[in-house]
DNA sequence: TTTGAAAAATGCGAAGC
DNA sequence: GCTTCGCATTTTTCAAA
């Protein structure tokens, strides 16, 4: 696992651009050759760097309901809490946090009933959990996954 | 802007599984023709139904500080304060919310100097903001983008 | 590691069903 | 709207610098 270079910067910072560019394209664009693309794409694949992926918008597949819910758990009972959310498929996001919540998380659900149903079925079948605080979306403003790459960082970080 | 079929859903599917999935690929494991899986991913990047990306692991670039913003806002200040916050690089998520913060916001950073700066800086330069809440994620358990499509929905829905 | 060239596979546009 | 059919482009592999 070694630190990333100015071209793999740039490599991401296309992919960024467009997660759809070609090897020939990008290369072409950096003046380098396909296989040099392909080579360090592969790694950074490989390493974890990245993925390619695809974004589903909520609202076009009837996901329409979207909540941040904020938990905290007994002392000592995290980590089993954060297992179980973790296999909900309506949860995208989960994670422990400083501040007033130990675990916020992230779900998308088809309705109010469905949001609900997992508010008062699904985790309060978890004993771990003490309190819990449910945000529903009302608008969304931002939702970007071209963030800011700082050029100039360590990289010989692992995940 | 017409509904998705079973189709449609089966291909999400398959591209959530491997968003480098080709064409062909796809085509032959649905056993339709290439040119069909070609025109229905396209009518669907176009209708904004989902859109090809990379996911760039933030720790690995150097953005080891991951943060969950809640804010309170001034009445009617909202979407000023939304759309300002819109367009720093650092913020990936922002939208209003019910619940105990009208804005909540999802940001990454380089080190802890640096969200203390956003915070400290950027954001107490917005006079519609009352109050903020920092959540410092401390350990991430899940971050998915292959969320469970209701295939049973109705999805003339717009964004 | 990067490059180049040849072979295989994929993507693309158009025509016909 | 789906398929087939050429052709352009891309991907893949591999040998060599």
């Amino acid at each position: 696992m070694s630190k990333l270079d100015t071209l793999d910067f740039s490599v991401l910072s296309l992919l960024q651009e467009n997660g759809k560019a070609s090897y020939s394209d990008i290369a072409r664009k950096l003046s380098v050759s396909e296989g040099t693309i392909r080579s360090r794409i592969g790694k950074m694949v490989k390493d974890g760097v990245f993925e390619f992926i695809i974004h589903v918008n909520p609202n076009k597949v009837g996901l329409c309901v979207q909540a941040i819910i904020g938990l905290t758990t007994k002392l000592g009972r995290q980590e089993e809490v954060a297992g179980w959310l973790h296999q909900f498929p309506e949860v995208r996001f989960v994670a422990a946090f400083s501040g007033k919540h130990d675990l916020m998380l992230q779900a998308y659900f088809s309705s109010n009933e469905e949001l609900v149903h997992f508010v008062n079925k699904e985790l309060a079948k978890l004993d771990g959990i003490d309190t819990v605080d449910v945000s529903i979306e009302l608008k969304q403003y931002k939702d970007s996954f071209s963030y800011a790459i700082p050029k100039n960082s360590n990289n010989s970080i692992s995940s």
